[in-house]
DNA sequence: AGTGTGGTTATTTTT
DNA sequence: TAACCACACT
């Protein structure tokens, strides 16, 4: 990524182009941040748009950080202010946060994460009848679908008219019920800020107009990963004036399994007639050797928009491939060929990177590393929020600012133990549900000793006055953060993590990650700009949104080498890359396989020999272990695809009689010639 | 309500 | 192989 701030004539051409609809091409390593940024700069000082009538969106956290760190370069806070650069979810979250009363929901509504869905799913189907052993299959393909369906715009009523199967139609059902279900809980999940936006533009044409005017012009980044209610969303937005720049890559668009549209990309076209493309195709990151590869693999695939990265780097260092004797093998080559490159070169741990498709893959790697005593950052595997304590001391601080949270609510009611079991919630929902209640409020219901046990009744009442003595002292507050430690001690979960933590070490981490996250809080307090923003309430509600884990990696800049997959890779770069697993079934994954979306693998394939810089060594074993079992592997059909003459190859280049199951050497024989077909 | 056992099952996961 | 879950037992 080119940091300098000079344009190349493409790029320059690009940050220029202000008079109409425009699409950058842009290839991996080509320098968009640059051309977003510098165009942000321009726009305001030659174009006279005042900052706050631009708009950027992004995808994820880290790279609206890093926009606007840059944007924060080029401009004076002055000429800088209101300018929103955010991802989608964070612009969406805030105008659901103005146009409430155009909305199903109070000021105070929470955000629910896959986790809070899942739970409320679960219960759905639950008092749905809907059984309990295959449920968990059902609840991951309840999610997907509704998410699919929102995604697409689609609400409950419609879904019930393009259900195929039997199937569909319960999950329609249950979509309806889970939608009335957040109303009623106040909630919003992660699609509902994209979503919720969307449909009020759609539907309000004077709430449109409103925010038509405000984002002037409009810059998207990732432009290939949208989906469409995403692209929708920004259809509304531009408007008929089209004032816009979409950045994309479509060969880097590897997130379709979760509902992003390449041909979001095409379809531009289609809606903009005059709509300009700019290709930047010049790499400023790799060596060409590096970039014919990568030109090679990604040519398999039919394209709607030609493109050829090159770079003027020199050749550089020749593509190696080691072919390993099994996963175990490959990890020890893999760490003891860095080693010595790293000695030999005087290199740091950080400029290498390894990266592989699924995360398990991680694991051998780990071992291996740990036992060289080798220092490393392994990224991806379960976020910060995930966490249960985390999620844990989130849920009482979500219980304050809206009691009709009952996901909150049900997540803490007994954590620590309050002796309130299943049967005591179970009448608590029935009673609450009769008399339309939240959970909370049921729980300080006066009512409530006739239903219940006397036991069990006062422990309620106790924890509902709890909750209230904490929301009365925290909302005026100036200082919530010590209010909320004394909270969250005096509701004896602090006692509770150090009861069940079964080593001293696991207790130290999760004592650490609470006050990690107090202190995001406050740091958050600290950097809102806005005095509205101030508030406790939004402090938590945009805590959801963010990945605080990130952040503090971040910011311990060690010298580590970089372990991810090849999803997490994505927009990074490393001086050398090695890239393992390279076999079918793997890479390409079998699903893949099976789903005949090879080009989306080719796409995965392609973003991880473009991330490196300098070098790149492509590993295969012979064998893997697949679930205790020894499995034999076949080279990876990519490695086919690669020019031969760049390549390198060490270890044994041809695998041994394989004892290949005929059944499956068969159903790989008919995947080949697919492959080959599409062609 | 909390512990133990056996059976099942293995992608990727920006928010 | 190991992790996770459901269910049964104490």
């Amino acid at each position: 990524m080119s940091t300098g701030s000079q344009l190349n004539d493409k790029q320059y051409e690009a940050m220029k182009y202000v008079q109409g609809p425009l699409l950058v091409l842009a290839g991996a390593g080509s320098g968009k941040t640059s051309v977003i940024t510098q165009k942000i700069a321009y726009l305001v000082k030659q174009c006279g748009i005042p900052a706050y009538r631009i708009t950027a969106m992004t995808f994820t956290n880290k790279a609206a950080r890093e926009m606007k760190e840059r944007v924060g370069k080029l401009l004076s806070r002055e000429e800088a202010k209101g300018l929103s650069v955010s991802t989608f979810h964070t612009f969406g979250l805030n105008l659901l946060r103005l146009e409430l009363k155009h909305l199903p929901l109070k000021n105070n509504f929470s955000i629910l994460d896959a986790d809070d869905c899942k739970r409320i799913l679960m219960d759905l189907m639950q008092r749905d009848n809907l059984s309990g052993a295959e449920s968990k299959e059902l609840i991951a393909k309840a999610m997907k679908k509704i998410s699919d369906w929102k995604n697409d715009l689609i609400i409950p009523e419609q879904a019930h008219s393009v259900c195929e199967t039997v199937e569909d139609v319960q999950l329609a059902h249950l979509y309806q019920l889970y939608e009335r279900n957040l109303r009623a809980y106040n909630a919003v999940d992660f699609d509902d800020l994209i979503v919720m936006p969307t449909r009020l533009l759609q539907e309000n044409a004077e709430v449109r107009e409103k925010w038509q005017n405000r984002v002037r012009y409009l810059l998207v980044d990732e432009y290939q990963d949208t989906n469409t209610a995403q692209y929708t969303l920004v259809k509304l937005l531009v408007g008929v004036m089209g004032q816009f720049t979409a950045v994309g890559d479509d060969d880097q668009s590897i997130y379709a399994w979760r509902g992003a549209k390449p041909e979001n990309m095409a379809l531009l076209k289609e809606d903009f007639h005059n709509l300009n493309v700019i290709k930047l195709e010049q790499n400023y990151r790799s060596t060409s050797r590096i970039l014919k590869a990568a030109n090679a693999v990604i040519g398999n695939n039919p394209h709607i928009f030609d493109k050829k990265l090159w770079s003027d780097k020199g050749h550089g260092e020749t593509i190696r491939i080691i072919t390993c004797l099994n996963d175990d093998d490959e990890a020890e080559r893999v760490v003891k060929d860095l080693i010595t490159h790293k000695l030999m070169n005087g290199k740091s741990w950080k400029d290498y990177a390894i990266l592989y498709r699924g995360n398990f893959q991680a694991r051998v790697l780990e071992t291996q590393l740990r036992q060289m005593q080798i220092p490393y950052k392994l990224s991806g595997g379960q976020s910060f929020f995930a966490r249960a304590e985390i999620k844990d001391v989130m849920s009482y601080l979500r219980l304050i600012i809206n009691p009709e949270d009952d996901s909150a609510f049900l997540r803490i009611i007994n954590t620590p133990k309050r002796a309130i079991g299943p049967v005591t919630l179970e009448k608590l929902g029935l009673f609450a549900q009769e008399n339309t209640l939240s959970l909370l409020t049921a729980s300080s219901d006066q009512r409530l000793s006739m239903v219940l046990p006397k036991k069990a009744a006062t422990q309620l009442h106790e924890f509902a006055d709890f909750i209230a003595t904490f929301t009365r002292e925290l909302l005026d507050d100036d200082e919530p953060v010590p209010k909320v430690r004394q909270m969250i001690n005096e509701a004896g979960y602090i006692d509770y993590v150090r009861e069940q933590a079964a080593t001293p070490a696991q207790e130290k981490t999760k004592l650490d990650n609470i006050e990690s996250l107090y202190t995001s809080i406050q740091n958050l307090i600290n950097r809102a700009d806005d005095v509205d923003e101030k508030n406790i309430e939004s402090v938590i509600r945009k805590l959801v949104l963010l990945d605080l884990l990130e952040q503090q990696q971040e910011e311990e800049d060690t010298d580590k080498v970089n372990l991810l997959t090849l999803h997490a890779a994505k927009g990074l770069e490393f001086p050398y890359v090695y890239m393992i697993g390279l076999e079918e079934e793997l890479l390409p994954h079998k699903n893949s396989i099976a789903a005949e979306t090879i080009e989306e693998e080719r796409r995965l394939m392609y973003v991880g020999i473009t991330r490196a810089r300098q070098g790149l060594t492509l590993t295969l074993a012979e064998q893997r272990k697949n679930g205790g079992q020894m499995r034999q592997m076949t080279p990876s059909r990519f490695l086919d695809e690669l020019p031969q003459d760049e390549l390198e190859w060490h270890g044994r280049k041809k695998k041994l009689a394989p004892n290949v199951d005929p059944k499956e050497q068969a159903q790989q024989h008919l995947a080949n010639l697919r492959a080959l077909l599409k062609r």
